[in-house]
DNA sequence: AATGAATGAGCCTTCATTCAT
DNA sequence: GATGAATGAAGGCTCATTCAT
């Protein structure tokens, strides 16, 4: 330990980010502790002794995935604060794509499998984690709607995008035969459906704004 | 069936009625046999009988929510063909937000489940099920588009559009408590909300288009 | 199956049998539904099937010993109804010990591993079996110590006997080595040791009468 | 230990301690050695550092239990050995049923839970800690049924009291809810009672003697 | 056509014990 | 002398599937 390699990760440590990628994988009830245990070195009581339980470790798996992500993947875009509302949406959706679509973030892979199950803990997660960043996109989303604008229609629009980036999930989740490719996206083409999703929505929320000040 | 009084559901009826619905509710891993076949006033082994496993008794269930729900809910949204392309979108949105809010509607509560799996059933399903739907959308937005637009385009803007449709489901399926109901979408709005989504997309799919036109 | 041999008992029978033989032997928590289970010759599932979980099973098991137990030796001993009090007091602590002292009675060994147990399931037990030969024989306590009797009288003359029989149950379980054998009671002396808490017992409630009586 | 202030017991003493009150209160099998040393405020290993195992932990708390009992409540009751036979009995009973009565003192809850087990345990305790008290129980029994006493009556007679007064400890660990109270004996009553099975023993006693005198 | 009974594989959890500081 | 971390063995439970009528 007094040399200058790198110590083996911490049991842990190591279940953290096992587990996270499992979990992630395969979701909740397909992954099994024994599972995670041996791919993280480690034997199927340490569970236990670290984490309580397997739900427990699941939460903190997640947790673990969401800081990991955040950290890689800034939620703004790395756009600076004083820029326009639309290079500031830009960003906030070029971020929420890169991490969707990144093969090594874990966060949104659990959460899309999470909420195919009936749980509270996908309530928690917005709470506690999600929630600063949905703010802070549905503040961008007001300033270019005006001052008009009901909390519907912020509602919907902030829907309008948040459908659009998750619908990369479903194309990163879905196992498909070469023949059948055309039915999903390729990820490899994330940065341009980014920038699709930027313009499109740009268009739309501009379409809702002018349809407030007509009338 | 010839006669006046309705029979009592044969088993195997009776079983892809109660299953469709459990399964749209739990998803595959957490409904159970024992579970269905007792809300189906059956024995455990009459799915083995009926459908030979339980993965066959999901396929057939799947299957049969989609054959009703295709029957309540015309997917082209009851427009008649010759209608705009505008119209025809407008229908086809309308009619796919419905099928998602309808809590009586199982097939794509099912596909909201089964998508968070790993499993190649979706590809399936969407091959032999989804895909006429699925092209008759694309040609509208072919059309609304015009000519010039590429197969990406078109790709994206149908992902567009799914997108913010499933977002729905996503609602539908999050349990949150009163104090967090800001978080997810009222699923009394779903025809507000198709609206906006017909509106925000035409904005979108329109501003496509004249990114072609013009260079 | 339509021959005269006695059928192999069927997979429910043979579990209580067993489990009433080998919780008796060590207890709810020492006996494994393992062992239960290869004794009995079946499979462990099928303590699930047929008895839901193992504390089910160990309250069925306890009450197929109690059953068992009274149709072995019946509570009054065989003694008339119209007997003396002294005779059918006498009968029934005989059959107590009887049933007490008998390596083939479960239901007592049952009980006695049960009251180290901090549960509520022995009084349960208690209200629901227990209790009816329990009354009767307070009544000929009753009718023994006479009119002038407390009910702390009774309670205590009642634990005075009860606590007597008992403690055959600590000789029952102990295991000693050949040189303490001193320190337990004999179980063939079983029905010596009764007589003897007849008359002991006899005496005691004759001067706990006359105590009420003198002053 | 030789300077004023008390100084906090050592580790050892203190699981001790708390392993003789968790141990009274759950048994050695529902006793988890994790829950010991989280009352007694060190970690798991300790156990293993002070006293080997699990098994040893018991037997020395079970000793400890036991000089503690010892120095509370002699087991003579107080009672001058130059008294009479009748009255140093009573000064037994008294003493056993105050241990027994007692809730902190923890040698005889042990005692019973132990009884519900198959081990040799039990035995060695008897040889090594209880014996001289049994004896000298014995002997006052003997001085009270005479001369013409046989080993059988004297057992019995030890057997009758010992029983009466463990009665208590049944009572003491049955876990009833109020509507039935009636079934156990009241702890509050631990004096009446004892002074119940003074009388009452003396009594059999006394029959026991005349019954070898008469023929 | 239908069913009560049975089964084996797998999973999570607990816990006493031991290891390495 | 003391401890945080780690471990293996074992137990109870679930569940899809199959057997035997």
């Amino acid at each position: 330990m007094h040399d200058n390699h790198s110590p083996p990760l911490k049991t842990r440590q190591r279940l953290l980010v096992t587990a996270s990628r499992v979990f992630a994988e395969k979701g909740y009830q397909d992954a099994t502790i024994a599972e995670i245990c041996e791919q993280a070195e480690t034997n199927i009581a340490s569970v236990n002794y670290h984490f309580g339980d397997k739900e427990n470790l699941y939460l903190e798996a997640w947790r673990y995935a969401f800081q990991e992500d955040s950290r890689n993947h800034p939620s703004d875009g790395g756009i600076d604060a004083a820029a326009s509302a639309e290079v500031r949406l830009a960003g906030r959706i070029h971020s929420l794509i890169t991490r969707i679509s990144d093969p090594d973030s874990n966060f949104f892979a659990i959460v899309h499998k999470e909420m195919a199950r009936q749980t509270s803990l996908m309530e928690k997660m917005m709470a506690q984690e999600i929630n600063p960043e949905r703010q802070a996109l549905i503040a961008i989303i007001k300033e270019l709607l005006g001052h008009n604008a009901t909390d519907k229609q912020i509602q919907f629009c902030h829907a309008s995008i948040i459908g659009q980036c998750f619908h990369l999930l479903r194309a990163k989740n879905m196992k498909v035969s070469s023949e059948n490719r055309c039915y999903v996206m390729d990820l490899n083409d994330a940065d341009a459906f980014a920038e699709h999703v930027v313009q499109f929505s740009l268009a739309g929320i501009a379409a809702m704004k002018h349809a407030n000040i007509k009338p």
